[in-house]
DNA sequence: CATGAATGAGGCTTCATTCAT
DNA sequence: TATGAATGAAGCCTCATTCAT
């Protein structure tokens, strides 16, 4: 975790070293993320990187708890009770943790790449945090849905969950594939992510949880 | 594409450094990769390396394409005429195309690799080849198959595509976290793969498709 | 030598500071010595250490100079003319001078480093001061020592020199030995160094200048 | 340990590396001595030391395993038996040891430094392999002495042992000190070493011997 | 007088690639 | 055809030192 040195930071300076690094970060793999690629675009001496955190490793972690609190904000802030049942609050949910995506494409592809592409042998302690949490989280709540009628007995849960997660998370390809976004590219020119296109998104996330409720209702 | 000296290797050598090259590609990063542990396995000069390709990515491209043609000879040995409906071809394909994993794992694990995790700027340019030929191929055939009645009009192709796609791809994954299988430690141990799970892994998969045939069917 | 700033700090602050920064150059060589560590322990800024002192070597030369200094203080309490020969001289000197090893065990420990471990660079041009010093101080105390007639002619003042100084000062090393007393343990554990061991210390040292006389002494 | 490659260099490039690095590592501090001055000097890639050797700790370890093999077969060629008593053999072996600080003079200060002066962190546990080894030796030996009635039985063996032992390694010293002998500049001038003085060396070491013998025998 | 962020030279190490044998 | 030593760019990291506040 980043030493006293990177919080005394002014806010300007700390925001600006974090959107650099999360660049690097999220378009690369661990091992090939470069801290002089990062001092590089940042303009400071590589030395600097050092005032403010242990090492690479150290960096990297911070960056994903950076972006994992963030993402749970998001999460968080739709409660179950207040949904007459599953398919609406899943809804819900997706489409608000689009604004996620759309707010922070950086965490966002981070954090994708954490959970599904990273694979560099230094990291590896710390890559199934997440996504196991998720997996867990899942199962039980489907367990408790199944309980609630939602969900057949007869389909397994683990389908249920492989099924949910992989479609969840397959999103962001979705945002890229269907909606040509290259975050790359616009936010390198400081161009501004979506705009008019976030109602067809919105349409293609409620027609994809159309066909998960269709493969998972009970009729 | 490799020289004539590689052709030239007795069939035994050439295949050996096939499958060592592959291990170290299927399991990393084509940066991280490095051609000093290949030789090192095969205990042969590392010039050697160079008088069969003529870089690094060469090596690549090679495992790339060697992988891609025996998933094709795969994948196009069922013709689609021969089954009555899309749901049936489409699980035959699939039953059978778990044997392209069963049977070559280190190409399987490749390909979904170069699909879904490779970043490498080295092979940017080669990345999305086969995953946007599935794709375009997707297209297609899910147009083809609409104009059948397989499909409801309204519901948009890319989404089924993008539906169909994940899904399939998402196997691999499904196979290691549901029937507990390490092709890494597998493979390195020298242990047969699967075995007598594999009865339990085809009930998968059909359970799977058959969510998948619910999300699309026509009712 | 130190700026005016290190005198005007309190004499607590002050006497603080040269003990950790003798911890650091007593155990470490000058270039492997880390002003980094040394205000980390202090929790003083790194700035501050170049208020007080030119540079590394400036704060070393100090150090130095403040341990060379208690050390003579103890040497010059005795003098030749109170003793009636010799070796009940050096006897006493040199039970004497164990009182500094005790009492100021980090200054014996440097000043052992510069006189017999140290090989930086930096500090070449200090390194033979003392023990040059200390060479000539002998050769002509035991010059006028022969004409009393403590020493055989014969035997050549350059070996009595070296035999007397090696042996003195392999004095810290007899005491980490034979009385298995870690300084660097029981100072950083806050441990009170020797003890009830004194004696056996004491009587050590006899057996050690016994041998020393019986070697340089007429029969 | 060298890697195969290292070995499979022609005997002169060997040589030369050895020596270059020899002079690196006996002249510094392990953590001092540089990798980068060794290329310098040797007007080789940086990158070929990495050839040879694993790192900077693999390379300590093989020179100082390679000094350690020269100085022990100058040690072992003399045998106890053939000499009448202790201090007779004493005096020989100390005698045939000079060659080897003579011939082998970087291999002497390594061995020197290893023994007594280095301090780095990264090398403390193989530190005092060979002087606790030394200890062991002398003291098992001069405990059988004493059954021969070589030294009296009430000077304690580890006051002996450090008495022996302590004069035996400073030798080094009393040839730089007495004989003006820089090895540094004498080598790296490509001066031949000694030459007319060594006979005045083995009157230094005889007279030193020569004390020893007095502080110890039995009269 | 104190602070501590910024600096940048220098160190170790890895790795794809070349080339003489 | 095979070899493997040689190369050097690039990466991570440390540290004494400076300087604006």
């Amino acid at each position: 975790m980043p030493k006293e040195t990177f919080y005394n930071l002014s806010e300007e300076k700390r925001n600006r070293f974090v959107q650099i690094a999360l660049e690097e970060f999220a378009y690369r793999d661990f091992q090939a993320a470069s801290i002089t690629q990062i001092v590089k675009k940042l303009g400071i001496a590589k030395g600097s990187v050092y005032q403010y955190f242990d090492d690479k490793l150290d960096l990297w972690l911070y960056l994903k708890k950076y972006s994992e609190e963030i993402k749970i904000s998001y999460i968080t802030s739709l409660k179950r009770e207040d949904y007459p049942n599953f398919w609406e609050y899943y809804r819900a949910m997706y489409l608000h943790g689009i604004n996620f995506d759309l707010e922070h494409p950086l965490c966002s592809l981070l954090l994708y790449r954490i959970g599904f592409k990273e694979s560099s042998e230094q990291v590896k302690p710390y890559l199934h945090t997440w996504k196991e949490e998720a997996k867990i989280f899942f199962r039980q709540w489907i367990e408790a849905e199944k309980k609630l009628g939602t969900f057949e007995e007869g389909i397994a849960t683990d389908i249920i969950v492989h099924f949910l997660l992989t479609m969840s998370l397959s999103i962001t390809e979705l945002l890229q594939d269907r909606y040509h976004i290259d975050f790359e590219k616009n936010i390198s020119e400081g161009k501004p992510l979506f705009g008019k296109n976030k109602e067809e998104l919105i349409k293609a996330v409620n027609d994809l949880i159309f066909l998960m409720e269709r493969a998972l209702k009970i009729n």
